[in-house]
DNA sequence: CCGTTTACATTGCAGTTGCATCGTAACCAC
DNA sequence: GTGGTTACGATGCAACTGCAATGTAAACGG
């Protein structure tokens, strides 16, 4: 067994610069040389982690998903035990939207290998979003529960994007998820 | 004045193309030569057309932004006229959303070319979601309409990510924008 | 010390990319 | 007709792409 190195920490690195070159100049110009450059290796190695190009984008993509998972861990760790649905329901949905300079770079890079992925059903990862719902769904007070935690993470997704692309602001994003949640919680409680 | 040709048909030809590469292969299959062989012409005719990739790019996003706009158009003309604030807004939402399959089409190219300006923050377009903002806050009977209203679009915005992805049916999609509809229009006659 | 296995680096190759260049055919004013 | 302008098509090119092939150095088992 010669020559002990961690594989799993070479992957991350290049998928790190992988993220860093989308993030500044999109997808498309991820390439092999590129990310090696970017990653201060040479385009060889990146050959020797990942056979494939579609290898790697599929690693990276599950990077940034875990990284988002972890996001959510440690801001619902944070909390209080047992703290109440309302509260518990906006730290978490705050924990996944990008409301600094970094987790805003992972959107980036998550919405470009969302529309890459569109185009590939193959490559598309296993779907960990049902489980997210019924979890929401679970701290809802309203009647169809399912139907307003649908509507929470939609609602999550799209101020993703808005924020993404700068049009709203973190203070206002969160106004907005708070006036959400107000209705929520507040219809929950009268019926 | 020789050689009489519409200008504008020929390079909404092409960009028709380049949007049906896009929704069938990616963005990032988008080649000179590949749309003018799916528009069925010689790639110098192309370039003729357009003097640089981003120039097209730029062009095929701004017919996609216009036919959404068709589409809301439309829809609300078909409505009578002065209809209540709630249809109104229902069928503005309702037209927005990728719900059929010709609708998604555009909407997969559209998500495309969001990730595509994410990084290109010259070719971004005029922001014409503004004047939507308001006019939908102005539809809206809730104290703070603004929010609402941005809270609103952003629903929009998340259940065209999950319709394309094929995560929502239409059907729940729209389950979701009337449940959202009903807490609104209920918290505005309460107050 | 030796062979094998791992970890790279280098080089090469066929294919594709955006784009410039050049040629040519059509059209119209005159 | 002639000249000029427009509308293409064809070709070429340098740069880049993913990837295969090949090399070499190092670590370890024997």
């Amino acid at each position: 067994m010669p020559k002990k190195v961690d594989h799993q920490e070479r992957r991350t690195l290049i998928a790190d610069a992988l993220m860093r070159v989308a993030a500044e100049r999109g997808l498309e110009a991820v390439s092999l040389r590129h990310v090696a450059a970017e990653a201060g290796v040479s385009a060889g190695m990146v050959q020797h982690y990942f056979a494939t190009k579609d290898e790697m984008m599929t690693f990276a993509m599950a990077v940034v998903r875990d990284r988002s998972q972890v996001r959510v861990t440690e801001a619902i760790a944070r909390l209080c035990t047992t703290p109440p649905p309302r509260l518990l329901t906006r730290t978490l949905i705050a924990a996944l939207l990008p409301l600094d300079e970094q987790s805003r770079g992972d959107a980036r890079v998550a919405l470009a290998f969302l529309a890459y992925a569109a185009a590939r059903p193959d490559a598309v990862a296993r779907d960990d979003s049902t489980d997210l719902l019924s979890f929401v769904a679970g701290l809802l007070p309203t009647p169809d529960a399912r139907t307003a935690a649908r509507g929470l993470l939609a609602l999550m997704e799209g101020l993703g994007l808005y924020l993404i692309s700068g049009k709203y602001s973190a203070e206002q994003a969160l106004a907005v998820l708070d006036a959400h949640l107000d209705r929520l919680f507040a219809a929950g409680e009268n019926a």
